[in-house]
DNA sequence: CAGTGGTCTAGACCACCAA
DNA sequence: TGGTGGTCTAGACCACTGC
């Protein structure tokens, strides 16, 4: 019951004060910083199934509501993907809490890959920009070796056009069917060896802009072409994997007969507050190459 | 350097009564805690780690040594699986460190898998037989619905046979080509719909009397029987993924054509401290379910 | 009710980095 | 040299579980 105080949202809508205050005491009367907080926060916190009014405690830990104003700064684009955030106890000042509350808030952020801390310099957002990094949620590997000893990775945007979105595809990135979005088919090759054939969809709004040139001059990840470019930051993923056979023009792409068996790869990726904001559907040549996985 | 006066004493890791003690004046004369260590230990004391002549690249913080020693226990088989540990205060006393540095060795060993954490009941030795974990090593799922819709799942053991390694077997394995290893395999039909063929190897030493019967009478994940009868808990494993073609044995086992593509699982699954136990080549069939992989 | 893990705080010191 | 994250401690209180 006391520890409701902690919860700020909650205490927030019932009683209008909006902060948390220590039940040991001692701290102070007023927080400016806990005063902005929008109530459109209201759906994330707490855990899930809780109806208020049952006299249910929407018990949420401080350090998990450190953790929430802490990505919605990060949502809100306060700190961009590759800058410093400020420091614990610039963090702890603000929110009002001790410098271990938000080191619990940070650890679980860098824990889900959102923030990455760097001993004696500081703690930085996440970005796919980053060289040690790059393509972060492609798993494929070269049988043997490094990717380095395989040769250049070469991508070619083979087309990128706004259609309406088809009932699964609509589906998977939360739209409507008919809906606006954008169709974007590439190759990647390794070594000169063409080996992942993808088509993507993106939602039209947010990618308003995106063309085919712009895919095609932009050398690095392209995940890391819709940070700086869109602001979008692809934060998660999940990805169902089969075994198919190609149509012909897939084999064209790939260059391999109809009877060679491929990997389906379908990835949604998501962004802040798991908004699915990709769909990826990669056929990908395993003859010299494997879908790496660790499982723990 | 400095950090060394946290290093555990071995020597009495010997004897059973594993505690951290101070080597160096400086910072020993600040810390009460670590003051009323009894000083009939102290005598026994070596400069415990320090390597001279080499730098100083062994600096471990204190609750890694605790979480190696946790670790150790486990190996031991002194908590067996689906136990209790001792509690956070009693190992903090054990180890005569502060019982946040016990929590912080317990909450990586947690977030690793090994143990389990349940809010007033304890911590308990993670397992393959508790019902919510089944199969954690298993991502094939099926397209629509849970587990459960789909009937029941079969395990038929087709053979278990001691073998001598082959040379890619034998290095998954970390063993020598020519060595001793079971073979067995299986298939796993979900609502008799024959799903996954599997060939594993194991060494054959550590799983010395397990036959045919014994797999057939086990009523339960492979692993879990592991646990049980063996005392092998695997707890890590990795997965090399691609799509190939059956041929005519694999065909016939999971009655599809030549023509199915299907998924090439090669699995090696890893005891305490990354001893591979385990080889695992699985051909799973991806029509009507599909590998479920979260990218994060 | 006692015991367990979970949260929060405060303060000290260490390791790392950059200026 | 000062600032940052990293480690360690001690003590308080809360939430959950089972007797």
């Amino acid at each position: 019951m006391s520890y409701i105080r902690y919860d700020v949202d909650y205490y927030n809508i019932q009683h209008g004060q909006p902060f948390a205050v220590p039940t040991t005491g001692k701290a102070s009367e007023t927080s400016e910083t806990m005063a902005h907080i929008p109530t459109s926060m209201n759906d994330s916190i707490g855990p899930a199934g809780d109806v208020p009014g049952m006299g249910t405690p929407a018990f949420s830990p401080l350090y998990q509501q450190i953790k929430i104003l802490i990505l919605q700064s990060l949502q809100a684009g306060e700190w961009k993907p590759g800058e410093v955030i400020p420091s614990e106890n610039e963090l702890a000042a603000r929110f009002r809490v001790s410098q271990g509350t938000v080191r619990k808030a940070i650890d679980e952020l860098a824990a889900e890959n959102l923030l990455v801390r760097r001993q004696g310099k500081g703690t930085f957002v996440a970005t796919h920009s980053a060289q040690h990094v790059q393509y972060r949620f492609l798993k494929l590997v070269p049988d043997s070796g490094e990717a380095s000893s395989e040769g250049p990775t070469q991508r070619s945007i083979i087309d990128c056009k706004r259609v309406r979105a088809s009932a699964d595809i609509a589906r998977a990135l939360g739209l409507r069917a008919g809906d606006s979005v954008l169709q974007v088919r590439r190759v990647l090759s390794f070594g000169g060896v063409p080996t992942i054939l993808e088509d993507l969809w993106l939602p039209a709004t947010p990618f308003k802009g995106l063309t085919a040139e712009r895919l095609a001059d932009y050398h690095g990840p392209m995940y890391a072409l819709f940070e700086t470019e869109f602001g979008v930051r692809m934060v998660r993923a999940e990805e169902k994997i089969r075994a198919v056979l190609p149509d012909g023009e897939q084999c064209a792409w790939l260059k391999v007969t109809s009877q060679t068996p491929l990997l389906s790869v379908e990835r949604v990726a998501h962004t802040y507050n798991d908004v699915p904001m990709e769909l990826r559907r990669g056929l990908y040549r395993t003859d010299s190459h494997h879908y790496l996985n660790a499982l723990s």
